[in-house]
DNA sequence: GTGAAAGCGCTAACAT
DNA sequence: ATGTTAGCGCTTTCAC
């Protein structure tokens, strides 16, 4: 604290490297190098002396000398869809956080889908020798990733469930999530449900859209479902529920976005229609942002637990690329349903604390 | 393309190297390596053949043996203070995007205004030999920062003067913005203006807050300032403007956030004391996130073009890594005052154009 | 348990 | 205009 250099460095004092730790300690290059990485083969006297060294000269390993090496680094790579979309950056967050805790970096990337960049991306990530992959986004057909990525560092998918055999993921389960969403608005009364989609692509929107499709089968017979697909961003889930809306006599009393964004679009055009939400519309989404959870928005969403899915990203990582990742690693998320005002239709169902993070689900689960 | 190896690498295909090019291409490394780098000393015909050489054998320079060797790469590091806070995602999507665009890598770093976090943060990316700094967080005390850094790499602050002389910056007109939303409120007839400040700590809320203070005293004798200072959050805008529109009698008539959480926090509190927003009590805030700009939330905002400052920030690292640093690089944008519903007296002053970006700073704005 | 030596893949003098 | 050489700071056999 207080070094007061006048921003040239003190004169003589170099760059400390293992090397001048060891002529400290009075051992060889090898030797810190063990005590550094924890290897067991020091003799204590030894590692002690090794390491006051260390502490007095304020050595820090150079992550690049080591990763250049051995081949792989202590970096996290993040690749998400878009950061300005509420989930993203409360994913990145999360997983920046349980990252720094364990002293990894995150290096950061936005594709918009689009395949190209997507690849751009992981290259640049490979070529830093990252310690593995955390891909939260949706579009670049994972096969290709895996193969541009090959066994270079293990990816975890987060958010989306892979199509392919051996691949590890975290997830929630969307189809649990709609299933419950859905239930709830049909014990609402509701009998005609709108569901606003995402890109056929998108494997996390399949699922939430048959899940919906499912619990209508199973739950509303008789009732009637209306699908619309569009992308992930609000304008598309603001013109698809004007769409669904403008049905005259037959409109939906219930829309389902399919994520918080299209949601809040839906409620945007209700509004827009001269709709009371929710009483002439009932509107909920998915992903239980920040955004769903203001008062002045009090939007009921599937919430996927994105603290707990971020830390099980980096945990996961951790793991793979640690213990060779010899098999996959899979872990599914069990989602609660945050019933809010946009959803209630007595305009009081919310759950007694109106907090963020109450989950409401109830026992009556289906099965 | 359609590369279509089973997993494990082909066989014999070793890591393509400089020397791998250097002997297809018959030269020395270091002809590759000029060549690279796009030094001039290189006949066209040997940079041809080199290139050719590069585009077969699918060379890709490793950015990490070039870190280590050069001193530094070509990665950027942003440090924020809240990705869940509005401002920096849409903050980093820009400074990611545009990264990308030069080939730089990003790493992201969340501090919470905590200096100690802030300060491992810095040290594990002069450790990996950052390229620049983009420093958009507020927290730690600059100096510390600075010299921690030292000559190791160029800092940008981003939104966020630094009281130091010689500190390149990237920094919107604050005083400049919160007077032409002060001017526009007392316009509307406000008399009793409520100002949610920031900690004390923080610049921008300072300047913000000043700029309020400066424009009531110039443009609105006799009229009545309120501040009231809180955090980031958007709890403590609630909590505050809860305690100021509980002034019975002479409560304000106006409240301004210091970001636009703060303001929807404000909004909150009306909401939650039966006040109409705009009709009894007009909100406004500042960034002109995305939040305040949908339809059901309508906050009236100060745009300090987050686009324009990443782009900015970003040019700025680059220069400066680039050209040795010599001297401070700053730049100043000019804000612009986006009217929503949340302050629109008649209900209808919003500008035609209701889309986010759209930039409402009339011609009368003070000299 | 410890050390010596050979690189990891590149850049940066310095020669030529 | 091009090649040679010495590292950058570390890990990793392989000896001892």
């Amino acid at each position: 604290m207080g070094t007061r250099g006048r921003g040239r460095s003190t004169g003589g004092s170099r760059r400390v490297t293992i090397t001048t730790v060891a002529k400290a300690a009075e051992v060889s290059v090898a030797t810190v190098s063990r005590v550094v990485r924890n290897h067991p083969d020091v003799k204590d006297t030894t590692r002690e002396r090794v390491m006051q060294a260390i502490e007095e000269l304020g050595f820090r390993p150079s992550p690049l000398a080591r990763a250049l090496v051995s081949g792989h680094s202590a970096t996290l790579g993040l690749i998400v869809r878009d950061m300005a979309s509420p989930f993203y950056p409360e994913l990145a967050k999360v997983v920046e956080h349980e990252a720094g805790r364990q002293g990894l970096t995150v290096l950061i990337c936005g594709t918009a889908d689009d395949p190209e960049v997507s690849g751009n991306c992981v290259r640049r990530m490979l070529d830093q020798r990252i310690g593995a992959i955390i891909h939260a986004s949706v579009g670049l057909d994972e096969e290709e990733l895996v193969a541009e990525v090959g066994d270079q560092a293990p990816v975890v998918f987060v958010n989306r469930r892979p199509r392919m055999r051996d691949a590890s993921f975290v997830v929630v389960d969307n189809r649990l999530g709609a299933r419950r969403l859905t239930e709830h608005l049909l014990a609402q009364g509701h009998r005609r449900i709108g569901f606003i989609g995402g890109p056929a692509w998108a494997s996390n929107a399949a699922e939430r859209r048959a899940g919906f499709l499912d619990a209508m089968r199973d739950l509303g017979p008789g009732c009637e479902s209306l699908v619309s697909d569009g992308d992930f961003r609000l304008d598309s889930g603001r013109a698809r529920a004007h769409s669904l809306l403008s049905r005259d006599g037959r409109r939906p009393t219930a829309l389902i976005g399919v994520d918080d964004l299209v949601a809040i679009g839906a409620m945007e055009a209700a509004l827009e229609r001269g709709l009371g939400v929710p009483e002439d519309v009932a509107i909920a989404g998915f992903d239980d942002t920040q955004f769903a959870s203001s008062r002045l928005i009090g939007l009921t969403s599937v919430a996927p637990h994105i603290d707990q899915m971020g830390r099980a990203a980096v945990r996961t990582a951790m793991r793979l690329s640690q213990q060779g990742r010899r098999r996959p690693i899979r872990e599914v998320i069990e989602p609660s349903l945050v019933v809010r005002r946009s959803s209630a239709a007595a305009g009081r169902r919310i759950s007694a604390a109106a907090g963020r993070r109450s989950s409401a689900a109830p026992g009556r689960a289906s099965g």
